[in-house]
DNA sequence: CAGTATCCCTTTTGATACTG
DNA sequence: CAGTATCAAAAGGGATACTG
């Protein structure tokens, strides 16, 4: 689980007779990499707190609160492996360990934050699509079950 | 697991003690669901495939080829919950389902887009990272066991 | 404080078999 | 063809206990 790069990819091969897309399919098998840390639970959290400032170990514990000790631990080293984070320890008595982002990880946070725009803005339409969807799919169940309530 | 509504988020509890960072939390909880979508193993395959043309079930089967056929088909009823794509269900026979994008999975596609080439172009950067990374951790246990190779 | 190690439960995913 | 249903395997994630 601590390998991001050797887990596989199933649909890495690639095959040609598929000219309609613009993403190479063999690039999607590094964008695998990125996307799993973006998508993943307590990342995008993390990297939200950590925009334009330190923070150490328990302050981010408390600030993402739902997170784990072990969750929140993981996710760092995985964000300190691909270079989004850093981690800095000061050997004093009572340890100290600072988290900062990157350039690399402040230029993916602004990425990112493109995505959680979009989402914001399509957010009622993504909502009715859903309202719709349920309401269709529990007359379809109707159809079948007429006499329920 | 078919309702991405109800699903508990532990973190979506805003605290505003926290004013540096620039996403709200709470919207933070909404766009867990989209990026829940677009993080989704398939989802990203599916609507890269999806674009600009229509296509069939098998047809889609085939092009991801890693997915199963029961995976396919909850990433295509999410997809279409969320009003990214369209499922046109043609009465015939041999029975003929086609998946389309909708303007909004569209314009989903051009966001992810961005992230798709955000990685491309630091994905040099990322394996450097990895690799430097690893390497301090191997020699960090070499510390501890000194004679290995 | 800042972790690591372990156990265990839940969710996700894949394989297989069956159907309109 | 385009699914649904069911079951088993695997990964994800939390609680707890222990450590430098």
């Amino acid at each position: 689980m601590e390998d991001g790069t050797s887990k596989a990819l199933g649909y890495c091969t690639g095959t040609e007779d598929d000219q309609a897309r613009q993403w190479d399919v063999r690039a999607d098998c590094d964008v695998r990499q990125i996307l799993d840390r973006v998508a993943d639970k307590w990342s995008l959290l993390v990297i939200a707190l950590l925009d334009r400032r330190k923070m150490r170990f328990t302050q981010l514990r408390r600030a993402v609160d739902g997170v784990s000790q072990r969750m929140l631990t993981v996710t760092l080293r995985h964000l300190e492996r691909d270079g989004l984070v850093r981690r800095t320890v000061y050997p004093v008595v009572p340890p100290r360990v600072e988290y900062e982002l990157t350039p690399l990880g402040i230029s993916l946070h602004e990425v990112i934050t493109s995505l959680v725009i979009w989402t914001e803005e399509h957010q009622q339409e993504i909502s009715a699509a859903r309202s719709d969807y349920d309401e269709k799919a529990a007359s379809e169940e109707h159809e079948l079950q007429p006499a329920v309530g």
